[in-house]
DNA sequence: CAGTGGTCTAGACCACGAT
DNA sequence: TCGTGGTCTAGACCACTGA
């Protein structure tokens, strides 16, 4: 009986795991510089494609960040705290504190792109909200200058027809106090979480690197009486991004 | 004046794009095979680290996934409806059942791994529970026979020794009824809900290929008058799993 | 056994950033 | 200007899958 050996792992898979070691027991830090492609190539005899590759896991991994004509660093997480329902708070009852510490919460954050635009719905919107002409606002949220948030919001057109809703400033109050005065207020609210691995194009309009997921929320806004009058989808850099829901037993 | 003219993409982005657009068109299907290596390098008159290179792209944004000496299939994806709210509600728990009942919606899930140990707590174990000492009781779920989610919940040791919540099998209800039975019944919860990609360790112990990320949800469980009495942390296979939160406005 | 993806080498040219 | 990462070629050997 021989017992079995572990197979050793490929040496680009060693030594991203020694990158990987030295920035989570802190050797390497927020921002710091890695050994770059040609370190690597001398301080384990690789070639370059192979040292890339080490570095390459790590990218992917979301650890680091490349940087074209500078080198690889060591990716940073700031989380912003998004609450859902915010007068549950936990706050009001309990003295526990949060896991991962924010102190991002309350950074103000710009509006830098916003549309708005009558549209057909697709299949899964008008399923969603009953209707196949929609009016649609599109935005794009950053915080400290960088993009953190893409989101569109549906509205079934008659609802909000010749209403401040489909025009870019929504007024005091925004779309819901718009909503609540067309006497059609939410009520109710249900958000359904994802998280993927972002499209080119989402990467693109976010500047994700490699090895950032982002995280999709899809919430659904109902009036009391059952009518389902908004539908927002929001795309959210997982590398910003916090969200706290709290309830009741 | 000259028009800014957008750089063309490199060839392996382009590759990746057109059969980006076979999937997502539905040309390709959930499971099918992908052009090979060597097709890739015949189509376009490419190299092989190159033909890799494209495939490697969609293999990082979870549209692919690859088989050793078989070939690169399209992902499915057919995620497992989690309700955060709904599942907790005083009518789950309360009459018997446990908790992943509700989860699955119809799906059969399996625990192929569970631990229980007392464990010294971590600094923010400590912090969030209020104790040094903790008991931690770790599973893995599984469903259709493939790993989907670790967990680890954790309690303060002097509120749950020689309680069944100690021992592998806790019961009718689950570790909430015997809480309550202990006069420390959760009343409100917050759960934290984030996304990254996995760990090695991570990756492995839930069979995940590349690009995919996880969703980690951290969920704090106090009693009416303020307790922290569980911490649980869930670490799941984001192509598995919607969660859902339902709360009023 | 033939074909597949996994790993690796040894070059090359390029665009970009810092200096 | 020089070093960085980004792209690409043309090979090689390996382990694994499937017929």
């Amino acid at each position: 009986m021989e017992s079995p050996v572990p197979p050793e792992p490929p040496i680009y898979r060693r030594i991203a795991e020694s990158l990987r070691q030295a920035i989570l027991a802190g050797d390497l830090r927020d921002g710091d510089r890695l050994p770059g492609e040609n370190a690597l190539m001398a301080e384990y005899g690789v070639a370059r494609a192979t040292a890339r590759q080490a570095l390459g896991v790590l990218i992917n991994e979301g650890l680091a960040v490349p940087r074209r004509g500078s080198g690889v660093y060591v990716r940073r997480f700031r989380p912003i705290r998004r609450h859902g329902p915010r007068r549950l708070s936990r706050e009001q009852w309990g003295r526990g504190r949060a896991i991962w510490d924010s102190d991002t919460t309350g950074r103000p954050y710009t509006v830098d792109e916003l549309t708005v635009a009558r549209e057909s719905a697709s299949a899964e919107v008008a399923r969603v909200l009953g209707c196949e002409e929609v009016w649609v606002r599109r935005r794009r949220y950053s915080v400290d200058g960088r993009p953190v948030q893409l989101a569109a919001s549906h509205f079934p057109a008659e609802l909000v027809a010749d209403t401040p809703i489909t025009r870019p400033d929504t007024g005091p109050g925004g779309v819901y106090a718009r909503l609540r005065e067309l006497g059609h207020g939410p009520a109710h609210f249900t958000e359904e979480v994802r998280a993927r691995m972002p499209s080119p194009r989402e990467a693109a309009r976010l500047g994700l690197p490699a090895g950032n997921p982002v995280i999709l929320v899809c919430r659904s806004a109902y009036t009391a009486d059952g009518r389902t009058v908004e539908l927002n989808e929001m795309i959210m850099d997982a590398a910003s991004y916090v969200l706290q829901y709290d309830f009741d037993a």
